[in-house]
DNA sequence: TGTAGATTGACAACATACAGTCAGCCTGAC
DNA sequence: GTCAGGCTGACTGTATGTTGTCAATCTACA
């Protein structure tokens, strides 16, 4: 067990998470500057553009597992900014429904087309089946992590 | 083009990053916070002592693929904490080599008294192939993002 | 219906990380 | 030896994310 293979592969695999995730996050960056976004912001409206009700704030925050706080800001600056809007919620009086403005599906959209080559272009020369590997694996990892 | 199963399946992969990065940040934290520290420092203190003959803050940074402002921060906090300390760089009048006290080399042990059973926790059941196919994956990916 | 427990908004404190800037040091080509 | 360009430390500003707290609201169950 002292010299596991399985061990080293793994924080291996915990380094590499940690890399690709700045990566990513500069990629988006760089690619949601073009409009006006950052990262962070495409995230969320990525989730909010999926919905066709509008989601909570609360709602946001778990798609992305992430805090409802870190989500709250994002929103309220994206409100500000005219991307979102706040709709009245008929289930919950005081939990409002965010919503695309017709300027962030606008934004959306030229995200896609920015997005989709990037996506196409890092993977042109992955067998699908490496990316479904690795994917299931993740998310096998994720699921053990949240459950306890 | 427009419903490439590869754009979707890379899209979750992104997603599933995000995700695995905030949980081993969060089990970070919790393993780290039994010893003072935070996972900022864990991932310091994980490079620091894999080196023998010190390294600097920017040779940390770039092993962490992290900005040298990031982990200044870091190593200032740490040496403050009797964690780390600064000695003379014979190869550089400036830029200091960042060594791990004993203090720190014994935290370190502590730490992987707690990580190394978390690591063999959560891939127990998980075979050694598929680690390596999904290490190699985000590798492969995070060297086509590096090199522009 | 009443109420206990969960959820939510609002606010605050803190940690982490990036980018930009400037001056000082170092390296390598000439 | 000189000097241009790269590397480094120090400082600043900004963005993102976590945790904690409190009051208001909602939900589920007796």
């Amino acid at each position: 067990m002292a010299h596991s293979p399985k061990r080293k592969l793994f924080l291996d695999l915990v380094r590499a998470v940690f890399r690709i995730n700045g990566l990513l996050l500069a990629d988006g960056d760089r690619m949601a500057e073009g409009v006006g976004l950052t990262s962070a912001r495409w995230k969320v409206i990525g989730i909010v553009a999926l919905s066709n009700a509008g989601m909570t704030v609360p709602g946001i925050a778990r798609a992305l597992g992430q805090s409802r706080q870190a989500v709250q800001r994002i929103t309220d600056v994206m409100e500000v900014d005219g991307l979102v809007r706040y709709e009245v919620n008929p289930r919950h009086k005081r939990s409002v429904l965010v919503q695309l403005t017709d300027h962030g599906q606008q934004v959306y959209h030229e995200l896609r087309t920015v997005q989709d080559p990037w996506a196409i272009g890092l993977t042109d020369d992955v067998p699908v089946e490496e990316l479904e590997g690795a994917l299931r694996l993740l998310q096998r990892l994720i699921f053990r992590m949240e459950k306890p």
